[in-house]
DNA sequence: CGCACATTTGATCCTGGTCAAAAGGCGTGG
DNA sequence: CCACGCCTTTTGACCAGGATCAAATGTGCG
C-alpha cells in the first residue's frame, strides 16, 4: 500500500491518521502536548516488534505499514488473532504485556508514547479515554466477527471473508466508494493469511485458484488483486448483509 | 451454579458482584448514585434479552446467571462469540445496538441503567469509565484467546479447553484454589456448547465420551463434572502454560 | 545466472460432519 | 405412581472437506 520509506510527518497536523487514531479526540492544545511527547519508531518486515509476555516500554498507534498479532502454541501451530492497519493503536494502559507476539507483516512505522507518560495523558484526557475505549469496542466487535468466520465458515468462505474484511477497511480508510470494483494489495504472505482464517497455506491457495476461475477476484500478481464486483464477493463471504 | 429464584439484593452492599462488576470502581458516594438510578430485570431460560442489531435501551451487568452472545448466518449457521458470567457488563456507551443476540442459557437477572442515564455516569465518573475500558480489554484479550481455539485446536483440545475456560473462571469469582479437584455445573446444552466451541453436537458428545473413559474428566450428571487432575486438563486442552 | 523462498498443484489420508436411530431425562396428566 | 411424549444426549455408519506429504512452478535478489 505504501511503496518506499516512509517519513515521519513534520507535525501531527500533516500525519496521515491524525483524523482516525485515538488523537483525533484531541483538541489542538492536546495534540500540542501529545506533539513533544511523540517519538516514531520504524521496523522492517517479518521483524518482532513485541514479544508476548514481555514488559511493554511504550503505547502507540501504527502510522504506515501492516503488523499481526500471533498467538503461537507450543508444537508451532499460529493464529493471527488481528491485524494492525495504520491508525490502530498497540497496547493497554492497565497491563504490563500482550498476550500476543506484535509482528511486522510490512515495514511498519509507529508513533509512540513511554507508558507512564500515557498513563498521565489518558489521566488527563477524558476525550483520549473515550476514544480508546471505542477503538478496543472496535476491536472486540472485529474479533467476535472473526470468531464466527473461525467457527462456522468453509475455506472458500473465508478467503472471501478476508477479502471483504480488507476491501471495507480499505474503503473505509481512502474512502472511495468504488464504481467499477476495487484494486487493493495484500499485506500478507499466505502463510499468515492462512494463519489468519484458520487454514493450511494450500487449501488457501486452491481457494484462491478456485475465486479466480469463477471470476470474483482477479490476481494481477501474487499480492495484488482487482475484484471486479463487490456485491458478488460479499455473497461467497457469507457477510451478514452481503447483497 | 445458582439453584432456586434468585432475589436481588437489598442494596449495593449485598451484591454478590459489588466487587468484580463495574461498579468496583465506584466509591460509597458513587455508590449511592448508582443505587438510585439501577433496576433490576430478570429474564427465563432460553428468552432473548436483546436482538442483533435492536435499539439498547439499557446497559448494564448480569447478576445472576449465564447469557450467550450468538452470532446467526441467514442459512442457520451459529457461532457463540461470548460467554456472559455474572460481574460482565452488555453494551457499550457510544453504539445504539449490538452485533449480535444476546439470549438467557440460564435464568438471567441483570443490573441495568438506561442508556442515557449511563452515559451520564460515565461522562461524570473517570474511575467507571477507566473500569469499562479494562473489562472490555479483558473481554478482547478472552475473544483473541478463542480465535486460537476456534481457528487451530482439535476436536478434543476444544473440549478440554472450553473446560478449562469454565474452571478459570469459577476458581477466580470462588477463589477457591482447589486441592483435590473441581466440581462445577455446565451452564450450556450441547448444542449451545457446540456452537461455542465450534463444532457439531456429535463430534462434541463424543470427545466428551473420550475424555470421561481416558479418566480426564467424570460426569456425574449430563451438566455436572467433576475434574480430579486440573494440571492434566490443562494440559488437554494445550493452554498456554498448562504445565 | 543461480539460489532461497513463496506459491501452486497433485495424490492420498484422516478428522470431524452428516444422516439415522437408540437411549436417557423430565414434566404433564391420567 | 406410572405412562406418554418431547427434547436432549449418546452412539453408530458413512461421507467429504480440508490436512498432509510431496513435487513442480514462480519470484526476487545477490
Amino acid at each position: 500500500m505504501i511503496s518506499g520509506p516512509f517519513n515521519p510527518p513534520e507535525s501531527c497536523g500533516d500525519c496521515p491518521i491524525r483524523h482516525r487514531a485515538i488523537c483525533s479526540a484531541c483538541d489542538p492544545d492536546e495534540l500540542a502536548v501529545l506533539e513533544t511527547l511523540k517519538s516514531y519508531k520504524t521496523y522492517a518486515a517479518g521483524d518482532t516488534i513485541v514479544w508476548a509476555e514481555e514488559t511493554l516500554t511504550h503505547l502507540g498507534s501504527v502510522v504506515s505499514g501492516v503488523a499481526s498479532l500471533n498467538r503461537t502454541l507450543d508444537d508451532g501451530r499460529c493464529q493471527v488473532v488481528g491485524l494492525l492497519l495504520p491508525s490502530d493503536f498497540i497496547g493497554r494502559p492497565d497491563r504490563a504485556s500482550v498476550a500476543h507476539d506484535v509482528v511486522a507483516a510490512t515495514d511498519v512505522t509507529l508513533c509512540r508514547f513511554e507508558k507512564p507518560v500515557f498513563e498521565d495523558l489518558i489521566r488527563r484526557s477524558p476525550a483520549l479515554l473515550r476514544r480508546l475505549l471505542t477503538k478496543t469496542c472496535d476491536d472486540l466487535d472485529a474479533a467476535r466477527d472473526w470468531m464466527l468466520l473461525l467457527g462456522r465458515k468453509t475455506a472458500r468462505e473465508k478467503v472471501a471473508g478476508f477479502l471483504s474484511m480488507l476491501v471495507q477497511r480499505a474503503v473505509q480508510q481512502n474512502g472511495h466508494p468504488a464504481k467499477d470494483g476495487v484494486t487493493l494489495s495484500i499485506p500478507l504472505l499466505r502463510k499468515d493469511l492462512a494463519n489468519y482464517i484458520g487454514l493450511t497455506v494450500e487449501t488457501t491457495s486452491r481457494q484462491f485458484t478456485q475465486l479466480k476461475q469463477d471470476g470474483v477476484i482477479d490476481l494481477t500478481s501474487q499480492k495484488d488483486i482487482h475484484i471486479p464486483d463487490l456485491a458478488a464477493l460479499f455473497r461467497e463471504a457469507k457477510e451478514l448483509g452481503g447483497d
